[in-house]
DNA sequence: AATCGATTGTACTATTGAGTCCATTCCGGA
DNA sequence: TCCGGAATGGACTCAATAGTACAATCGATT
């Protein structure tokens, strides 16, 4: 029902989608600049998205948000020292910076997450997984000693989130890194007070 | 050139705008939407925003733009005690919590801020204002001795509205804001430590 | 009252773009 | 070789909507 060549298909348009998206926004990007782009028709793409555009987006959302995270490895998963933090929040900036003043993904979660409980599923599974890892690195950071015990290390977690993306927020506005910068060093600063 | 019954008229539109976004998403709102509720025309609409759709988008923005800064009064202004910070905090969180889910600015800025320059202005400018009253908060707890002095306020604040955005950000997401409340607690507990 | 610009209502146009249809081609297995 | 489902290409439909044209009305000023 989905041959090797039907599936390397389907992959062309999410990329181009993708490309599409992340270059020129997802508000003005129509399914033939898709197809163009991939070298295919209407044809081909309702074939793999039979819902249409809704469809694709979530799958281009969920392709978008797997990179994230692979982004920011291997450090994230490795989060056992000062500098292996430190390193992490460097490979974050880094790659927020690369990307910016666009965000596809957090256009694509304002413009279909209301309609599509799916999309909505793609940004809370995200952000449970990224802030899992971060709250890992606390944990160990308090075995080894580095961080006082008592710091709740889930709400710590969840300001780290929320520093990160507001600063990236704050970078697409203003195309200034500034904010995520200072948002994570006085994240650190504080963990590292406890 | 405007009379007061046309400022009045004008001023309905972008009322109507603005309820019809923040109720359905500014993707789906048409301008014969913004008509219907206004009670007014086509003629009217291009009488008062001959640049259209966008225009009024923009000026849209605006108007949500000063209310974000406007909710967070007397409190903002204020910030000279760590009770007035805990009370401004407490603001913020109420105003982005009856919010919810629909975050019409951010919205806007992802949909129309590529495209023109009139609406970034509206953003920076409101960012700009925003974290410069947090760190006039910041100074004047420096003064009164609250806050270590060596502390770098700009940094800071810096910090303190990457999380509130972020934070937000993430209560547009999901629908909880308990990030928002764990990245503002930790600003004031760094803050306090200093 | 006469005038004139501001204001208003509505019918119309032009375009765009999502989604459909269908004829054709490809390709792996019997 | 033949078959059937998968894959492909593109022309076509149809609805939605931004924007236009224009005639009618208001209301302040003289």
């Amino acid at each position: 029902m989905l041959t090797k060549k039907g599936a390397a298909t389907r992959q062309r348009i999410v990329d181009a989608a993708a490309a599409e998206i992340r270059e020129r926004g997802v508000a003005v990007v129509t399914l033939e600049d898709v197809c163009r782009r991939s070298g295919t028709g209407k044809g081909q793409l309702f074939h793999y998205f039979p819902e249409g555009r809704e469809e694709l987006l979530v799958a281009v959302a969920q392709r978008e948000a797997d990179r994230v995270l692979e982004d920011q490895q291997p450090y994230l998963g490795e989060l056992t020292s000062w500098s292996a933090w430190r390193q992490w929040r460097d490979a974050v900036v880094e790659r927020y910076r690369r990307q910016g003043t666009n965000c596809p993904l957090g256009a694509l979660i304002t413009e279909i997450d209301r309609h599509t409980p799916a999309a909505q599923a793609v940004t809370r599974e995200l952000l449970r997984q990224w802030q899992r890892q971060v709250e890992v690195g606390i944990e160990q950071m308090q075995a080894n000693g580095h961080i006082r015990a008592g710091l709740d290390a889930k709400a710590a977690s969840s300001a780290v989130l929320a520093a990160i993306q507001g600063g990236v927020a704050i970078l697409m506005a203003t195309g200034s890194s500034q904010h995520l910068e200072s948002a994570l060093d006085f994240c650190l600063d504080h963990l590292a007070a406890a």
